[in-house]
DNA sequence: CCGCTTGTTGACAGCTTGTCAATAGCCCTG
DNA sequence: CAGGGCTATTGACAAGCTGTCAACAAGCGG
């Protein structure tokens, strides 16, 4: 009679990983990371506290996991357009940049457009991975890919100049001090010059 | 006879503000925000824990207040040189900014120098500000104070600006990738032709 | 020497996080 | 269709952290 309807279904552990892991995603994109409790992620996911931990070990793991699986999210597609200038393709590597963020708006000013200081090496590392990454593609995108010459000091400025691109980006979407265009034309007018005068002369 | 030796001494309002903050700024500067607890912070300063909350209010206000006094540090003195090329003008600011930073490594690295993502609005609005304010010096050093037309995006690109040094410069002390030489020229090269190229051109 | 101001303490309550043994879905076999 | 086992899931627990606040005492002024 007291048939028994189930208090809590079981999950396989890859969907219920994922479902605790989309929640943290909007908890974490929402606000910041000691301003959300395991409490209230589990809560929140339907699910008890000690499960979170069971799955991602501990609340930073699983902040980091969120982060990574972000900045992995970015694949503005390679896809060779291997035609045009070093400033068309600059251009449009650029206007493509820009794109994936304006899709992912708040997700990304929550993340990694945080220029935030927020004092985490482990969160760092991450994104530097990221900025490693992307300046590879970059790199790719461009053309430049068989220099050989300087090469690791071309790649540390592409990566610096990711942190160039994060300010501009942050400068158009939430102060609105630059318009989207102005930002593209920053970005890839200061792309060119560095390839070309910064360097270009340094590796002659 | 059993003359009292005073347990514990009773300060200036100023002093022991500063004696805490001293002690704030160390260990802030050795681990980030959250592995410093208020509980080591008052033992380390000789000081009970509650009067950490009665001068700083909450540990959060504590930590910005490090931050803040840190922002302000770096003076790199205008002291106008008013003279030579834009170029040559950029050189030596750049020159000024690296200095500074190198003479304050750990600290800089520690809390501005974290391209670190740790989500933080409140220490984020304070490192704009920072921003803004080295926006304005570089600015004025390289004599464009009278500029009127596009006058609020060039400061939006010069803000932008700083996150290609930060990133730079870091690049520099920690990875050693570039040279301190390298850097310069990157970040003075750069400059003159975010104003050149792209802000120039913009606003004809 | 005493009393008042106020810098300083220490205990308290509430909330946090990570652990772990116990519980109960649900598949699989007989 | 019953029951056994695997393991996903729970819930209570301990330790630790933070902010508050009434009580205490250092040291100056009368």
């Amino acid at each position: 009679m007291t048939s028994t309807a189930p208090r809590w279904r079981r999950l396989e552990p890859d969907q219920r990983r994922a479902q605790i892991l989309a929640c943290a995603r909007r908890l974490f994109g929402e606000r910041h990371y000691e301003a959300v409790s395991t409490t209230e992620l589990a809560r929140e996911s339907g699910v008890a506290r000690g499960l979170i931990n069971h799955y991602f070990g501990t609340k930073r793991e699983l902040y980091l996991e969120v982060i990574r699986e972000l900045t992995f999210f970015p694949e503005f597609a390679v896809e060779r357009l291997a035609h045009g200038s070093i400033q068309q393709r600059a251009d449009a590597s650029m206007d493509r940049f820009l794109d994936v963020i304006q899709r992912n708006k708040t997700m990304w000013l929550n993340t990694i457009g945080t220029g935030g200081y927020g004092r985490d090496p482990d969160v760092e590392q991450i994104l530097q991975q990221a900025d490693e990454i992307a300046a590879d593609r970059m790199i790719e995108t461009l053309g430049l890919a068989d220099i050989v010459e300087g090469r690791e000091e071309l790649r540390a400025m592409m990566r610096s100049f990711s942190g160039l691109a994060r300010v501009a980006t942050k400068e158009w979407m939430t102060r609105e001090t630059l318009t989207r265009d102005q930002v593209r034309t920053l970005l890839s007018t200061t792309l060119v010059s560095i390839i070309t005068q910064v360097h270009g002369p340094m590796f002659s």
